[in-house]
This record gives C-alpha cells, structure tokens and sequence, in this order.
RNA sequence: GGGCCGUUAGCUCAGUCCGGCUAGAGCGCUCGCCUCACACGCGAGAGGUCAGUGGUUCAAGUCCACUACGGCCCACCA
C-alpha cells in the first residue's frame, strides 16, 4: 500500500471523519453467525435519556468501550448494543415540565393535540395517550443527543443492536417475563400497606428510598391506665394517635411488665388500646413504650403483622387525614377529629400538639430534633404508609431459602473490583419485604392483565385474565382481553384492565434478554447469554444489577453475566459529588470541544477500576500531547521508507533492544486488560512509548537518516514498534490510531490483532543495550542543560565509569549514543556509575 | 449502630493483593533549549516525617491492631 501522509495534520475534525468511516464500513457490525465462544457480550447500561449528560455519563461508557475494543482485536466478535432507559417517571417528569402539561387519565385522547411551543403555565390537562405521545416524541429528541455523544466519544457499539425499554420488543420481553413470573407463583398482588408518594401518587419500593435528615419534634404524651395514672410515650407523630391500635414495650423492659395484657386509653380519642410486647421495641428510646399506628412507619407494619393488629388507617392517598369521622371514634373522640380531618399530616401535627397541650395530655414543650426520614429519591415530601392493592416479585426479602439462593448468585458473580460484591451482600441480606414492581403511573409497560368483575361488581384479583404470547404487548387499559367485548369493561359479570404500569426496573432488569432479543429469537439468545460482563455504577447495584438477578435466576436458573465492572462515581473538580442541586455538574461536549474526545476518553481511561475519580482538565490536556504526540511521532516513522519493510531486518542491538522492551509493555498491558485494569494497561502503554520518543527515536535519529549501513534495521524497527503503540493505544485513542494507521495498513486498526509476543520471535535482543546508553545519554543531557547549552551542543568527550556489564550493554549502540549526544569521543572505566562530559 | 473505600510531592494520582536497591509519574513551579516528527514542542532541576500510634519482621508506603479525618452504602425514623 502506498503511503499517504498529509504534511500537516492535527486531530481536529478525526472523530467526525473516523464515526462516517466505520458506520458505512460497518467496523463495528456485530456478525450474528458467531458462536457462542466466539462472542464477548456486553450487557451495556441503557442511560435515562431523560436525564441530564454529564461527566458520569462519559467515565464508565468510555471503560467499557476500551475493554469492548481489546477483546475485538483479541479475535472476540464482541457484542456491544445500546439501549435508551425512557420508561418510567424521570421521562414523565421531564414532560411535564418541558411541556407544561399534566396527565389527566380521565380526559379522552385528543387527535389533534399538539404540544405547545412553550412550556404552559400553569400546565394543561392531557390525556394519557395524548401525554405518552408526548413522551415518546420527546425520548426520541433526548436519545439523538446521547447518541451524538456517543458517537463523538467512538463507543464502538453496533449502532443497528439497540433498543429503548419502552419500545415493543422491550414491552414484550417485560410482559413475557412477568407473565412467566405469575405462571411460576413468583409474582403476586395483595393489597397491604406500602410506601406512598403523595406527590406522585404512587407506591415506591425499598431500592427507590432514601433517608433524609429532617426536623421534627419529640411529643411526650399520656396515655391513660384504667385508674387514671399515665403511661407516657414519645412520638415525632402526635397527627396519628387518632391511628393508634396499641402500645408497645420490650418484653424483657422491667418498668413495663405489669401493664402488658392490660389496656390504656389514648388521649383526646379516649379510645382503648392493649399495651404489648414486642421484641423490636427499643427500651433505651424515648421513654421505652411507643406506640403503634396504622402507619406510621415501617416497624408500626411489622408490629401490625406480628402482633395481628387491627387497622385504623386515616392518611390517604393524597397524604390527607379522611373527611369523614373514623367509625372507632365516637362522642369527644369524634369532636377532637374533627379538627383535624382534611389536613395534611404536617397540619394535624401541629394542631393535635395544640389540643394535647391544651387537655394536659402533653408533658412539657415538644423538643425538636433531626432525625431520618424516609423519602422517595426523586420525591420532595416524606413517604407515607397506605394500604393499596400491589404487584410484587419475590426478591428473597420473605423467604430466608431465595435469599440465600441470591447470595449465592452474588458469590458466583466475578466482581471487578472484588470489594463491590461485598455492596450486593448486604443489601439482599438488608431486604425487608419483596420487590414491588407495580406504578400507578403512565409511561410504562402496563401490567398485562385483566381482572373478572363479578356478577356483584367486584373485583377478582385472585383470578387475573392472562392474554396469550401472541397479543403481547398489550395495554390492558385499551385491549380487550379474549372472549370479552370493550363494551363489558368494568361491567358486572365482564372485565376490568389492570390500571397500573410497571416500575422501570422491572423492564431494564430484563436487559440481557432484551438485547439478546429472548422472545423472538431464543437460539440467537443462546449465543450471547449468559452475557459476559455487566459493566455499571455503583448505585445501582441494589436496584438495576440485583433486579437483573433475580431475573435470570428465576427464568434461566443462572446469573445473567460472568462479571460485574463497576466503575467509580465521578466527582466535580473539587471533589464534590457532582449534583444538580449543588449546580457543580460538568457537562461533557464543551470539554469534548475543547480538549477532544480523545482526551476525555484517556481522563476516563486513567480512572482506576472502581475508584472515585474527580473531573481533572490536567488529566485531559495530557491526553490530548499524547495524541497529537502519536501523530508526529508517526509521520517520523513513517517517512523512510515508501513501503513495508521487512522485521528481519532488524539486527542492530540498540533496535532488537527497543523491541524487548516494548515486547515486555505488551505482555504488561495484555495481562492487566485481562483483569479488565484498563487504567494499568494504559499507563504500561504511555510509559513505554514515551521512552520510545524520548529515548530511542532520539538515539536512532541519526542512523536512520544517514542511509548507512545500520539504516534498513532502523527503518524496519521503527515501523515494527509503531504498528505495536497503535494497536496498543486502539482501545483508549481509537480516531488518532485508526488515523495513523490508514497512512500505511489496509482495514481498521480495531479490526487488526492485538500485539502479542508471539510477533516478536526471533526480533528481541538484550533488554540492557538500550537501558544503558539511554542512562548515559541522560548524563549528557544533564550537562548541556547545566551549561545552559542547546541540546545540540557538540561534547568533546565523555568519560563514563560504570560497572563491566553497563559498559558492555552501552558499547554495542556506541554508535548511535555518539551520534546523539553529539560526542566526538567515548570512554569507559569500571567503578561507582557516574558520567563525565566535556562540551566543545 | 453496622459495613465498604480512601488518606503517598503544592495539585491529580500510581505503587499496597504478592514486604526488599536511593518511594514513582504527570500537572504546576524553577532553569535552559527555535534540536531537520512535534514550540499543541524538547531537556534538566527543586519538591515527600507515605494520616497517626503500636505491633510482626533481618527489612514495612506495602502485613496486623487501634485511632483520626474524608467519602459512600446500609439500618426499626418511638
């Protein structure tokens, strides 16, 4: 091939050139006839386009895309798709604002709806179709942008495997696995008590909580023994006394044990509780009785269960105390709801500590404190307790004999780095409850059932309607199940369509077989599953990796993937966590515009496996030198000879030298990629090629000029080793090398094999040859640099003691070190290493 | 309350699993150099009680114990 190398060519313009190049040559093009052993198969994390781009977006993307791009050249044909994360809440909300508009499931489907132009303000009541057109309309906005990023940062994924879990391949798979899920009893509805949004009006499930620290105030309030003397409690929640179904004391608590098996009466209510007892009551807190409601926190459900209490349950599902007098209250009991019926719960706080005060039922002032409180992560306003009807899969948090199988699971998982594992432990070993999967929201996959409505009109939950494999997806909301007519919806004797969607966990926990394409086309599946890594972050190991678990246990008897790689959180400049709130988040094109892809992928590229790394611009200008280095580089090399040289003609000891050295970076840097340390493979990589360009090319400059003798060996190494840096840089720099190497190769250098030392047989000589006259070579350098001379700078003489076996490794490229050093003459003696030079 | 990770040069980080010459790199700083691949460059230099304490060892940044500080995760929030 001849060559053509332009005169001058920096990097701008690459990434554009090289993404054009590789889509029409297909370079990335996933080969479906490949066998299972022959595949390396990814299980990409599928980004929320509706969230913003930020830095975190590149660091993990880029690790994998390095590691996808090894095991390609290591002869893996490597399966690499991409998904879109729409589904789910962050979407809706994302529409709600960037439109102005509000679902309104109630309102009929507007054909003629357009969004407006402007957000509205305040927003317009939609549909539910009209709403999930907008959400798609704008998914599909958001997920050009990722893919732009994408594409500019030279993922190499298959661009023609992706998917979006909204789409109708996703919404099949997740309906089919659900339906699985329920034909196998490892899916259930029941109607209990659930964490509940008001704002969003939906249950939450225990991956989606968060604690947060807010103020609240301890009440101490008196309850009354029959003969009138007070038991006194404590509570952040006096709003809920109306709820109070008992009282409750350690068993083994000294102070309490006449009072168990009686009853007391609660204050203003005057209604009559028994006093229990209860292991997970904490003597040491407040006054060491509490008092149980219908809900007030997750223990007041525990005790509720256990204890088989009854339910006095006033909060709704807009977090308002009901309207209506609760039938167990009567007389004064009564009278005191009143007040308070309708408010928010934060309202009849206040209130109910009024009227406490007010009857002597509280002791002293209530004291203010911080204290935890459960909220959902994307919620403004704390969690409460409902009781509603749910869908939940077992995930191991009721049943001691799953969760050990899903520990197991966890212990066969390969985890890089290992420690991460120790995360997945004890969140299974923390479940309180199974997984809830129902939403009671709009943009999603829908709960594919229907329920009988009996000749009474009610609803039969116990016997679910399951449409066949063949209608899915279906929307139960707007599908008429089998055998019934539209017109029988919600009709005794007919059919009611199950209202909810599922959580997006539920559907991107079914990833692998999403991509692997499960439902359609089950032998294909085989090829690519189990997946070879999970490569994510490590927040969503309790979510989107377990999820993804107990899937694949359930329906494949395995775990989805052979390695997890969980990467580190990306932290602001300042070592901040980066968070839109703090408004410290970095975005990823400016700094792509201004430093280059490549310097960003070699910043991401330099964060350890795992490790927490900060945004450093430093990191990145060092990235870009050392792509604009491997193009100067290049040209030097390439510009001897107009075509391929042949490596046996390498036999000058400096050159054979050159090779050990490198031959020992590849073995370095194959070795670290197979523990997937891409960091350490890099850094091998860039430390062996800067002593090439710093030391060897500047010691064999002048040979290689002069067409002597020793020349053709030059000329053959230098090539030989630039061909090696390439395929070693491929992963982390892909443009600047595919650059480089479409001067002087035919195909893709991501297509080529990765170096091995294996090509170097019969190339390498002594390891010392070039260590020792790049030792002295430094002296020199050192003693121009001390008279303040150039580098080119004539040495009269040069005087070097060393020991026997320096002095023999140096004779052999004397040649080449006098030519670089400028030195008219070299002498040797034994002794104590040091370099005299005598300048001109 | 439990757990995980970290603390090495002014800054950002390697090195710790598997103990061994004088603890490395880059940035920044200082000094020099337009050297025919590269001034988007090249060369040289200064800069470190390896968080602290104690222990194991011939030998500790590296192994063990404790402590402090920082970050993260979990926890039944009376």
């Amino acid at each position: 091939m001849t060559r053509n190398i332009p005169d001058k060519r920096g990097l701008e313009g690459l990434e554009t050139k090289w993404d054009e190049r590789w889509e029409s040559d297909g370079t990335y093009r996933f080969d479906v006839t490949k066998t299972r052993d022959e595949i390396f198969a990814i299980d990409t994390p599928p980004p929320t386009v509706s969230g913003s781009l930020h830095m975190g977006s590149v660091f993990g993307y880029v690790q994998t895309d390095a590691h996808a791009r090894y095991r390609r050249m290591s002869g893996k044909e490597v399966f690499y798709p991409m998904g879109w994360d729409d589904n789910g809440l962050p979407t809706e909300r994302r529409v709600q604002n960037y439109y102005g508009v509000r679902c309104d499931p109630s309102l009929p489907y507007d054909r003629d709806f357009s969004p407006p132009e402007q957000p509205h303000d305040p927003p317009i009541s939609i549909g539910r179709r009209n709403f999930i057109e907008l959400c798609h309309i704008l998914t599909a906005e958001d997920e050009k942008v990722f893919e732009n990023l994408w594409r500019t940062l030279g993922l190499s994924v298959d661009w023609h495997q992706t998917y979006a879990t909204i789409d109708e391949l996703s919404q099949r798979t997740s309906q089919k696995a659900f339906l699985n899920n329920l034909a196998r009893g490892e899916a259930y509805s029941q109607d209990a008590p659930v964490l509940w949004d008001i704002d969003f009006q939906t249950a939450v499930a225990q991956a989606e909580l968060e604690d947060r620290e807010k103020g609240g105030a301890h009440h101490d309030i008196a309850f009354r023994k029959p003969d009138g003397s007070a038991v006194y409690i404590e509570t952040t929640r006096p709003e809920l006394i109306c709820s109070c179904v008992a009282l409750v004391a350690h068993p083994e608590d000294e102070r309490y044990q006449e009072l168990f098996g009686t009853t007391v009466t609660t204050p203003l209510f005057g209604v009559e509780v028994p006093v229990v007892s209860h292991e997970l009551a904490d003597p040491d807190k407040g006054t060491g009785v509490a008092m149980i409601c219908t809900f007030g926190d997750t223990t007041d459900v525990t005790w509720w269960r256990e204890l088989d209490l009854p339910t006095r349950a006033v909060i709704q599902l807009d977090g308002r105390l009901q309207e209506e007098t609760p039938e167990w209250l009567t007389g004064a009991g009564a009278g005191a709801y009143s007040e308070i019926a309708g408010l928010f719960a934060n309202q009849a706080r206040r209130k109910m500590a009024e009227m406490l005060a007010a009857s002597g039922d509280l002791d002293g002032e209530p004291r203010q404190i911080m204290h935890p409180v459960k909220f959902y992560e994307k919620g403004d306003r704390p969690l409460e307790i409902v009781t509603s009807r749910q869908w939940y899969i077992r995930n191991g948090g009721r049943e001691e004999k799953l969760r050990k199988e899903l520990l197991v699971r966890g212990e066969e998982l390969d985890w890089v780095p290992e420690f991460m594992g120790v995360r997945y432990r004890h969140w299974v070993e923390g479940l309180t409850g199974d997984w809830l999967i129902s939403r009671q929201r709009y943009f999603g996959v829908a709960i594919p059932l229907w329920y009988p409505v009996t000749e009474d009109g009610d609803i039969d939950y116990a016997n679910p309607i399951v449409p066949p494999d063949d209608r899915l997806p279906v929307d139960p909301r707007s599908d008429t199940p089998d055998g019934f007519e539209e017109s029988q919806r919600e009709q005794p004797g007919g059919f009611s369509g199950d209202p909810d969607i599922m959580d997006t966990w539920a559907t991107s926990s079914l990833t692998p077989q999403i991509a692997g394409h499960w439902v359609d086309d089950p032998e294909f599946f085989t090829r690519v599953f189990p997946m070879d890594i999970r490569p994510q972050g490590p927040e969503i190991i309790r979510t989107w990796l377990f999820s993804s678990t107990v899937r694949s246990h359930f329906e494949h008897g395995t775990i989805p993937w052979h390695t997890a790689t969980i990467n580190g959180w990306i932290l602001d400049p300042d070592r901040k966590k980066m968070s839109k709130s703090i408004g410290n988040v970095v975005t990823p094109m400016p700094l792509i515009e201004e430093y280059g892809p490549e310097a960003v992928r070699y910043w991401a590229c330099n964060g350890r496996p795992g490790v927490d790394t900060a945004v450093d611009f430093g990191v990145m200008k060092i990235g870009r030198r050392l792509a604009i280095k491997i193009l100067n580089a290049s040209r030097f090399a390439l510009s001897f000879s107009d075509s391929a040289v042949d490596p046996t003609e390498i036999t000058e000891p400096l050159d054979r030298s050159m090779l050990a050295s490198l031959a020992a970076a590849v073995e370095g840097a194959t070795a670290a990629f197979d523990e997937y340390d891409y960091a350490r493979a890099i850094e091998i990589a860039e430390k062996s090629f800067w002593n090439w360009t710093d030391d060897y090319v500047e010691l064999v400059k002048s040979r290689a000029y002069d067409d002597g003798p020793g020349a053709p060996s030059a000329h053959a190494a230098l090539q030989f080793a630039l061909g090696v840096y390439l395929r070693l840089f491929a992963p982390f720099l892909p443009f600047v090398t595919e650059e480089v190497w479409s001067w002087w190769k035919e195909g893709s250098v991501h297509r080529s094999a990765w170096p091995s030392t294996e090509e170097f047989e019969g190339l390498t000589g002594e390891p010392d040859v070039l260590e020792a006259v790049s030792r002295i070579l430094g002296e020199i350098r050192r003693a121009k640099s001390d008279a303040k001379a150039s580098m080119r700078a004539e040495v009269e003489q040069v005087g070097v003691v060393a020991d026997r076996e320096l002095i023999d490794a140096a004779r052999k490229a004397e040649i080449d070190l006098l030519a670089a050093g400028r030195v008219e003459e070299i002498t040797y003696s034994e002794g104590e290493f040091t370099v005299e030079s005598r300048l001109a």
